[in-house]
DNA sequence: TGGTTTTTATATGTAATATAATAAAATTTA
DNA sequence: TAAATTTTATTATATTACATATAAAAACCA
């Protein structure tokens, strides 16, 4: 899903310093070196450094001041919703007080999108959520992927809510899920939870959006309390 | 809010080239012209114009390719919650839809913020709650800023759910509240306005999570509402 | 002819260097 | 000492050159 080449020099400088910041190694207000001592420290050109430095800055994550320096940014400027911010977060400080706030936010925007997908879902948005559910049941039989499928049915609510902005949470929400199976470790192959994403679907279906809120409520409620049991032996 | 200078050539770059794409001057799929043509066309180096390429790859809008060009990405792929995107797309295409998108998106996230506010708001976060309202207050008195006010408001609570996601998307119901206003001409002076705002503080100081649920979703409806009224003038 | 390989052209990727702008620091001057 | 001036450090912009990947064209071959 990542749209700039690995190999590309200038995304591995971006990724890189993208990550000596998340890691703390320059802290908030702290200026990094100099673009000419980066780029020797680095041993690459400065016009490649300059395009990493770019790449940052427009994530929210650094600013560049003439004569000053290139200055970290306070948290609140990061763009949280940047998947690379968003991963970088996440592969050096999973704390499960993030796993939490993670689902917060999935809970905030996956019971909205369920409450607007009983009014705008369309035919084919309807057969996406079933497909899903049924790739969800191959996979309890190993017949398919548990996570990529509990993926797809959750962002094909999120795309079945006719809003825009819901629509491109899909990065978010599909990375809330590899990092919370990642490490809780469970979550899949647990019993009844088919049977939860199975009512959610059929309440989207019938257009019950009372029940469908509650539906998505109480699967997430049960995520959170997954990470709360099986989360305390990490961190 | 934005940091980055305006005078700053490579951010003047992105924004025009940016307001291009969204205005859909580039469609999904295209590619722009190549970056020789582009830099000799603007009358800029390739570096300053690679820079900004740069910036807008970095905010999802498009991707270089090796020998077939800059191609713009779908919409899927643009970080919709990035504050530059989100002021692109509002300046040239400020639809009724999306107003009603944008306050879909707020209900869910300001509801879910209310709720957490009320178990994890600290004196400050009351206290910085509490000066906004008040802030509200002397603006009825034309004291103060209408919406300056408004947005304090609702920005402190986001930050008064201790949620590091929720916190940072001040920008989103700050951008949200600026349109709406711009466009629906409305919301201010309204009479019972200051009293539903009220409502919710005291809701949230009393940590009473449900009724400040409803506050919320009674005063975002009323917004709704307004958008249907006066928005029908526009677009 | 039709498919395969080789070549070429083209666009981005990277590097190196020079100069400009600017804001902070240091110095000079009244 | 305080204001004005100069120096300096750092990013900003421009220019040029070359590297590299790859799509398209050309040449080749069975």
């Amino acid at each position: 899903m990542s749209y700039h080449s690995p190999q590309n020099l200038t995304y591995q400088l971006t990724s890189s310093i993208g990550l000596d910041i998340i890691k703390g190694k320059y802290k908030t207000g702290e200026v990094l070196p100099t673009e000419i001592a980066l780029s020797t420290e680095l041993q690459v050109s400065r016009s490649a450094l300059r395009e990493a430095i770019k790449m940052l800055s427009a994530k929210g994550l650094i600013q560049s001041i003439r004569k000053k320096g290139i200055v970290v940014l306070p948290k609140s400027n990061w763009n949280m919703f940047d998947e690379d911010v968003l991963r970088w977060i996440l592969s050096s400080n999973p704390t499960i007080s993030l796993l939490k706030s993670f689902t917060e936010v999935r809970m905030a925007i996956e019971i909205q999108a369920a409450t607007l997908a009983c009014v705008n879902a369309t035919t084919t948005d309807l057969e996406k959520i079933e497909l899903a559910l049924d790739r969800m049941k191959a996979a309890e039989k190993g017949l398919d992927d548990h996570l990529e499928s509990d993926i797809a049915f959750h962002t094909s609510i999120l795309e079945a809510s006719g809003n825009p902005f819901l629509s491109r949470l899909t990065g978010f929400t599909s990375t809330a899920l590899k990092v919370s199976i990642r490490y809780t470790n469970a979550a899949q192959g647990k019993s009844g939870d088919i049977a939860m994403h199975d009512r959610i679907y059929e309440h989207i279906k019938s257009k019950d959006a009372e029940k469908a809120q509650i539906a998505v409520k109480e699967l997430l409620s049960n995520v959170f309390e997954l990470i709360d049991s099986y989360g305390n032996d990490f961190l």
